[in-house]
DNA sequence: CCAAAAAACGAGCGAGCGCTCGTTTTATAC
DNA sequence: GTATAAAACGAGCGCTCGCTCGTTTTTTGG
């Protein structure tokens, strides 16, 4: 049962995909230090990106408990075992703090989502799972950078709005394509695109908005990945007897 | 094309909804006022509405546009036309302010959506075709209080957070009632009763979430409503031909 | 081993916070 | 018209916030 594929390899599992993306908390804050080394006044990288990754760390746990307006840099201090002085060498204020976060999220979507594996560009079907499944891999993998960057979003600056909401359309930009394709080939029944891709959204952000109730029901991100992939073919009208026939790549859905 | 009934009135707009349930805002104060006259000091009923009033609606604002914790008293006071000293005539602190919206929002929840019509008790189709469209133009109608009761959610107290968790538990229930009645009469096609419902939830939850975004799209609460049922009937094998015919009801749904 | 550079330190600052309470204004009743 | 109760007022309290900067500690290179 192949979900997706990602430059020729199976994407079936969250392992799989960290395997591909190094997702890891020293690489994204390489290269948050790459973007903010005009600000950051620490000089060497190594001391640099260990000490941005217990800083980074510590925002997402505390900012994720109690929000981060209502998190103290003096508590941040505290907790990743750095001074206030110490901190002051990272960012020049709290909202670079969050800025810096909010930036890499944005990065690793781009990075992540906006390069499907070539050799699906001709597979709706093949392209829309892939997404589907790439897109929860990320969060999943990410999780506390996504639930910052969704639940801190209205205390971002304007920028900060504008490249989340610029950020969000983008996405929904890369399923409405994957089935204006299926639709266009005979695939999918669909009457608005642009509608259905709106609505497929918020099932993946549920995933990690929501995460402590899925995982106690015991639901794991595979597992998620398939009843989201269910459900959204069944909708658009895969996974059974559709008007016009399926041609071509094979590979249905099988249960929601 | 009706979309769902109650109390043998049908509910196809939001208009109607808003007609059968007054959740004007004085409506709304009356019953925060009922439910917290023990600590509210201020004696007359019509006074204390009419500030009540304005004290919510204050504060929905501006905890909406920027965070009830980055909103201050004196901005709260100076924008309702209160002083400080009035507004602790009506809550004893910030924190019970907080819960009173989020009390009132839970109690609405309960009032609308507990008690569906009773000639849809044998009529799955129907029930969850009502559920849907409730919860909607519940959510659409008290827009701001969502909103807040949604972000404001990890600055609750614990009894608050276990207050809005058992709500949307609660909810989700009411959702798989509605789906195992389907799946028990041969009407929906469902593997996964709960992860389903579990499903619906965020798509009922997008609409209030990302308004603006839908606003800015051109979707009314009635097209959304419709889409929102028609993508649901999708995944769940109405709306096609299903492996067991469907009975009894009729009144399939059109499009997505 | 030691001076110079790099990094970390943390008390202290002004501002703004939630909240209080003695006072003033407004509404009510005879 | 005035005495009393109800409501509103807003300066001020103690506290914590984001942020600074003179000082101390650690690392580096010859």
């Amino acid at each position: 049962m192949t979900l997706a594929r990602t430059g020729g390899k199976r994407m079936d599992s969250l392992r799989e995909f960290q395997a591909r993306f190094d997702l890891s908390m020293e690489a994204l804050c390489a290269r948050i230090l790459d973007r903010h080394a005009a600000t950051i006044r620490v000089k060497k990288p190594a001391v640099a990106v260990a000490n941005l990754a217990r800083i980074v760390e510590t925002t997402l746990t505390l900012a994720n408990r109690k929000g981060f307006h209502s998190m103290s840099l003096r508590e941040l201090a505290e907790q990743s075992g750095l001074s206030m002085g110490a901190l002051y060498a990272y960012f020049d204020g709290k909202d670079t703090l969050l800025m810096m976060i909010l930036g890499q999220v944005v990065g690793a979507v781009e990075e992540v989502l906006g390069h499907p594996p070539e050799d699906l560009a001709g597979d709706p079907v093949g392209r829309l799972r892939w997404l589907l499944a790439a897109h929860l891999y990320l969060t999943e993998t990410m999780h506390p950078w996504f639930v910052f960057a969704y639940m801190e979003a209205k205390a971002f600056s304007k920028e900060g709005r504008d490249l989340a909401v610029a950020n969000e359309l983008a996405t929904e930009r890369l399923f409405a394509g994957a089935l204006e394709d299926g639709v266009r080939g005979g695939l999918f029944a669909v009457s608005d695109v642009e509608m259905t891709a709106g609505l497929i959204k918020p099932l993946l952000q549920d995933w990690y908005v929501k995460r402590a109730k899925h995982r106690k029901r015991g639901v794991t991100p595979e597992r998620y990945v398939e009843a989201v992939i269910g459900f959204v073919e069944s909708a658009i009208g895969l996974g059974r007897t559709v008007e016009k026939p399926t041609v071509g790549t094979g590979e249905n859905a099988s249960a929601a």
